[in-house]
DNA sequence: GTCTATAGTGCGATAGAC
DNA sequence: GTCTATCGCACTATAGAC
């Protein structure tokens, strides 16, 4: 919602109350709490569509490729679906890192999403081991970057950002 | 405090109350909560220590290793560290796994973790995003070894697991 | 300690869409 | 008529100001 963002971004976080919101919103502040089960889910809607579409990607990659090309490949309609959402975007980062309660639940989604993917690859015949690692590799990869993508202005980019985070991954696990 | 692990594991961690813990440990509720900040706090003390002695282990690597390397060189003095307390270390396995609000501390302190070896990887001169990539990658492989670990009855397998699971992350994210 | 503002809930009433 | 979304209002709980 895009009157929330607006808000958080003039007052900050906490000092936007719900009624101002839903007031703005042009609704009640209990169809807000329709909406949204709390108020820092405003900023957090979002990944259930991350997590949507990064598993649709994942399940689209050819069985024979390897559990980390197979998590990778749900990045490419991850990058489409944020490119229109940079603005939105921006702000939202920095709101969360003025927050440390918002980081909390950040990192719980991430985690959540981490757990999906690997059920995911268990289910395509990964073990469980090499499902957790490539799925926690694959959203640290996507974190780096994502945080890189909101600190400059090319809302394009994110697709380069995370092939060049993928990159540097594999040179730093290589064996030695 | 052992007291406080027993009654977790008799009553369950929610059913157990602080005055108990106190009382059986001998000491009174006040002076219990001069020790730990909170009563979660008695299971995630030992967090402390294994930051720090993972990140005196990598102050010890070589200049010139290579990141993972570097983080995985903490691994050791962690290993040996854990050794000894692998029978709390399952009761508290048990715990947290029955317990949403405690995983969520737990994933909270392997962050915190997680930032202290980035912070300790840039210090040494790595660059940001493989500092990054490398430290999370590190607390990952812990985190899959540690799982195995307490599910098993060797006590002194902890180094022998991080090493299979280091490999298995170095196979997953192997270039194509 | 009290007071206040806000998050969040329960539930019946209301207004359209069909 | 039913069905669904929203509203209105009274309520509890709690965190912070003082």
């Amino acid at each position: 919602m895009s009157a929330a963002i607006e808000l958080f971004d003039e007052q900050g976080y906490e000092a936007a109350t719900v009624a101002e919101i839903a007031e703005r919103a042009g609704l009640t502040k209990r169809t807000f709490f329709r909406y949204y089960s709390d108020k820092r889910e405003v900023l957090f809607n979002g990944s259930q569509e991350l997590q949507r579409l990064w598993l649709e990607g994942l399940a689209a990659a050819p069985a024979e490729a390897s559990p980390l090309a197979v998590v990778t490949a749900g990045l490419d309609p991850v990058a489409e679906m944020f490119t229109e959402r940079h603005p939105f975007a921006r702000i939202r980062a920095q709101i969360i890192e003025a927050n440390p309660e918002l980081q909390e639940r950040e990192l719980i989604k991430l985690q959540s999403l981490a757990v999906a993917i690997k059920g995911a690859l268990v289910q395509r015949g990964v073990s469980v081991n090499a499902a957790i690692l490539a799925a926690q590799a694959g959203v640290t990869v996507f974190q780096v970057a994502f945080a890189h993508w909101v600190q400059q202005n090319d809302p394009t980019a994110l697709g380069r950002l995370m092939d060049e985070s993928l990159e540097e991954l594999r040179s730093v696990t290589a064996g030695y």
